[in-house]
DNA sequence: AACATTTGACCATT
DNA sequence: AATGGTCAAATGTT
């Protein structure tokens, strides 16, 4: 795992990548930060650039994820992170009509509940946050106790699996440890196409609350009527699912007002996902929430308390980002490209 | 009626 | 066999 090194062939895809995402989204990324710091007054006149310096930074993060992702399956080596899951259908297909046919029989002659693909965990990215919120449209599919922990964990889905084939999913549990806190691990990426609506939203001074279309910071999780007594082990759990879901469609004007009501304690608690880095990319290995503690592959730890629209730093996500296979952005590698 | 959640069954993996 | 992930019918909510 994390010794999948970029083989030969592949050396110009990493020139490709640090070209895309070094060079070109820096240049952005620091573009925009010169724009942020302006007086509010003269930021406004810079909105329609502000947007499209979005627009190419998460162009460039595309173009990086889809130069790793084609580098992949040319190279034939895969990254176990970055190995997609989406082609797993197929693969499970296959491993399936080799099962036995006493489970062969059974799945013909069912054909119907528990007749389902397991996907692997190939990509997946854990946080830990005091809310399960985060921005996207997520319907819960599942719950079980697990061995050993006190409390359920929950699955979800995103909303879009169906219209739009998306195909992430996470799974979300209360810490023993400390129950105000969820423990959620992603798996796969989103590839709906919510992230469309995002521009319009960039009328905020400050701008990566932009970033954060659905007003995570004022909307906080609501607790359902029908959760009764349920909320008492895991509120957000049984919520979610219907408030992104208010979210993702109209009303973002109602939506907060709706929503800021009854958990006024996580007002304080203002954490914004860096949404286009998930959406856009093929790939997130990284989340950034301030106040979060955040996992990446259970195994690369960042914490990040200071992340503001003033501190936007393009290196800072360079140093961050692991894509868990011995890839790093060198200084002299990046002189050179330079 | 449409959509979301709950929950037990089923299945894959270990 | 144990455990955990997914499915889908039943049920609840809007």
């Amino acid at each position: 795992m994390g010794t999948c090194c970029w083989p030969e062939k592949l050396s110009s895809s990493k020139e490709r990548v640090i070209k895309e995402l070094v060079i070109q989204g820096h240049e952005f990324a620091s573009h925009l930060q010169f724009l942020l710091q302006k007086p509010s007054g003269d930021f406004d006149g810079c909105l329609a650039l502000v947007d499209e310096l979005v627009g190419k930074i998460l162009r460039s993060f595309d173009e990086t994820l889809s130069v790793i992702t084609s580098s992949e399956s040319a190279g034939g080596e895969v990254c176990q992170n970055l190995a997609s899951s989406q082609g797993d259908s197929a693969c499970y297909d296959d491993r399936r009509s080799e099962d036995s046919g006493e489970s062969k029989k059974r799945l013909a002659i069912k054909n119907k509940r528990g007749c389902y693909k397991r996907k692997k965990i190939s990509q997946s990215w854990t946080t830990v946050c005091p809310t399960i919120e985060d921005g996207h449209g997520w319907r819960k599919y599942g719950q079980k106790e697990i061995l050993n922990a006190k409390y359920p964990r929950s699955y979800f889905r995103c909303t879009r699996k169906h219209d739009q084939g998306c195909k992430a999913t996470k799974q979300v549990q209360r810490m023993e440890e400390n129950p105000d806190m969820y423990h959620t691990t992603y798996i796969g990426h989103h590839t709906c196409r919510d992230i469309l609506k995002a521009p319009q939203m960039i009328t905020d001074s400050d701008p990566w609350e932009s970033y954060n279309y659905n007003n995570i910071v004022t909307s906080h999780s609501k607790i359902p009527k029908y959760e009764k007594e349920e909320e008492e082990h895991h509120p957000f759990i049984g919520s979610s699912s219907k408030e992104p879901k208010i979210k993702q469609e109209e009303s973002k004007e109602d939506a907060p007002s709706d929503l800021t009501g009854d958990v006024s304690s996580l007002d304080s608690i203002v954490w914004k996902d860096l949404i286009p880095f998930e959406e856009s990319v093929d790939e997130p290995t990284m989340i950034l929430r301030p106040d979060c503690g955040v996992v990446v592959d259970s195994v690369h730890a960042y914490s990040c308390t200071e992340v503001t629209s003033q501190s936007l730093d393009m290196d800072f996500f360079v140093r961050s980002i692991d894509f868990d296979c011995d890839f790093h952005f060198d200084e002299s590698e990046l002189c050179r490209l330079q």
